[in-house]
DNA sequence: GCGACAG
DNA sequence: ATCTTGTCGC
């Protein structure tokens, strides 16, 4: 396990966070995994959804087994095998992948949306539901109010606000993303819930598939 | 030292 | 992540 940390270091080298997406993006994918309650058995989804009218595109849903255990801090090695490989059976590129997870508000700052990104090439991001790491204010109770996640001097990413009286998510940028445009990303993919609509239709279909 | 800890 | 019943609300 000392040797997954040596391995998160040297891919962290890898990250970029300046050569960022800069025009608006269309296709969006987002990716989930959801395990079986006693077997090792585990279904990784990937949906794509065209951001300009909020379609899906295509989706792409794999079955796999458990190969890492989980221990907070390292759940990139836990999903991000199979999630590579319902990736790579989309037909189309995405331009951007949402994580259901942590990207650079990380211990080590390398979360599962950045090991993704860097491992694909593709600019990520990550939406979490729950906090791990940094403090932050509790942001206004407005939809699209957000208050900075951080640690000491830095900005890890923004708790966000995606409804109105509904508790907030904590998005942070993985791999070629802007903290801007991954908010307004999540904010135009929480319509309606909570959590990004990409999100929510890969959960839905991993755990539809598992069963 | 002890507890907490994305999914 | 997964296990769980009802319940309040659109």
């Amino acid at each position: 396990m000392a040797e997954a940390e040596r391995i998160q270091q040297e891919l962290r080298q890898r990250l970029d966070l300046d050569d960022c997406v800069d025009v608006a993006p269309r296709l969006v994918a987002g990716v989930d995994v959801s395990y079986h309650k006693d077997s090792p058995r585990i279904v990784a989804a990937a949906v794509v959804i065209d951001l300009a009218d909020g379609a899906e595109v295509e989706s792409a849903v794999v079955p796999g087994q458990v190969s890492f255990p989980y221990v907070p801090g390292l759940l990139a090695f836990r999903e991000v095998p199979i999630l590579l490989t319902a990736l790579g059976r989309l037909d189309h590129q995405p331009e951007v992948v949402v994580c259901d997870g942590y990207g650079v508000a990380h211990p080590r700052r390398f979360g599962l949306a950045c090991h993704l990104g860097v491992l694909t090439g593709l600019p990520t991001f990550g939406v979490a539901k729950t906090p791990f790491v940094g403090a932050y204010d509790e942001p206004g109770t407005r939809r699209g109010d957000w208050s900075p996640l951080r640690e000491g001097d830095e900005v890890l990413g923004r708790v966000l606000r995606t409804q109105t009286d509904v508790k907030p998510v904590f998005v942070s940028v993985g791999h070629r993303t802007s903290l801007d445009l991954a908010t307004t990303i999540t904010l135009d993919l929480s319509r309606r819930y909570r959590l990004p609509e990409v999100i929510r239709r890969a959960d839905f279909l991993s755990r539809q598939a598992l069963r």
